[in-house]
DNA sequence: CCGGCTT
């Protein structure tokens, strides 16, 4: 799922290109750079008719290479970052990853060279050559790896907020099944020597998915703040089937819940119940964030 | 502005 394969335009006679910027139609909702040591990281956030990605570019003097991410595979990323900065303190605790996402696979693995530890992040897809960015872990207490942290959990939270202006009713809950933006997620130890018991991963994932229509302008996602935290509610589908994350945000602490969906109607009638008696006091609050609701008045 | 990389 290259996002680039679409319709740039073949001829591509466009004066002014500015030397192999690529992108073409893709429209850039963000775009962000990072400086470690002497590497400079692009970070591209980008939308075309087929989706969303994020673009992240290693440039030094003489080598460029690009990775492409999935819009679903960038709360992974995150993650997965997130998991070397908070393990590098320790001291070689640091596991090789993979991180599968549709078609692509993306590797993870730590290196340490006499410039200092990196980690070496590389996408393989099946019809394109192997690319590689490395990202150095930084002089003193991985601040290399942290900063790439953080960009990656801002470009998160905002990937999130350009799905805001859908505003539709709010009650729209039904007409979601179905949409699956993000296939076949997760972890897979990388190790071979770690052993891990391959029995659940060798499932057969004989996924039947529905082609992929225009489910990108869907609002599969949607998000409410409430005093100084968000709320974000976004679809999702494994090879265990579909799912309803509600992550809360608060400051740059982030927690999730997986719900499947055969379990949504339960959850909703059990908040309707804590909604129904608590109502007193909910209409009493008088904050701002606070949205809810109005059913028809007679 | 050094510079790493079997999948």
């Amino acid at each position: 799922m290259e996002g680039n394969s679409g319709g740039v335009g073949g001829g591509g006679s466009g004066s002014g290109a500015g030397g192999g910027g690529g992108g073409g139609n893709d429209v850039e909702l963000m775009c962000k750079t990072l400086q470690v040591e002497h590497k400079l990281f692009y970070f591209d956030l980008k939308e075309n008719p087929r989706g969303r990605y994020l673009k992240i570019s290693e440039k030094t003097s003489a080598t460029r290479s690009t990775i492409i991410v999935p819009f679903s595979g960038i709360s992974w990323f995150l993650d997965l970052f997130n998991y070397y900065v908070n393990n590098s303190a320790d001291d070689q605790d640091l596991f090789s990853k993979e991180l599968q996402l549709d078609t692509k696979v993306f590797y993870f693995d730590i290196g340490e060279n006499r410039r200092g530890r990196f980690l070496k992040v590389s996408e393989a897809s099946v019809s394109r050559n192997r690319s590689t960015i490395i990202v150095p872990a930084g002089s003193s207490r991985d601040e290399g790896w942290a900063a790439f942290r953080n960009i990656l959990a801002e470009i998160n939270e905002a990937s999130r907020l350009f799905m805001l202006p859908n505003q539709q009713s709010s009650e729209t809950s039904e007409r979601l099944v179905g949409l699956s933006d993000d296939v076949g997620a997760g972890f897979i130890s990388g190790h071979s020597s770690q052993s891990v018991t391959t029995s659940e991963l060798n499932v057969d994932r004989s996924v039947e998915l529905p082609p992929q229509d225009e489910i990108g302008n869907m609002a599969v996602s949607k998000v409410i703040r409430v005093d100084q935290k968000r709320f974000f509610f976004d679809l999702g589908s494994n090879n265990r089937g579909h799912f309803l994350r509600i992550s809360e945000v608060a400051g740059n602490d982030r927690s999730s819940i997986i719900l499947p969906l055969s379990g949504l109607k339960q959850f909703h009638e059990i908040v309707g119940h804590f909604v129904e008696i608590t109502k007193d006091r909910i209409e009493g609050m008088t904050g701002a964030n606070v949205r809810t609701v109005d059913p028809p008045q007679r």
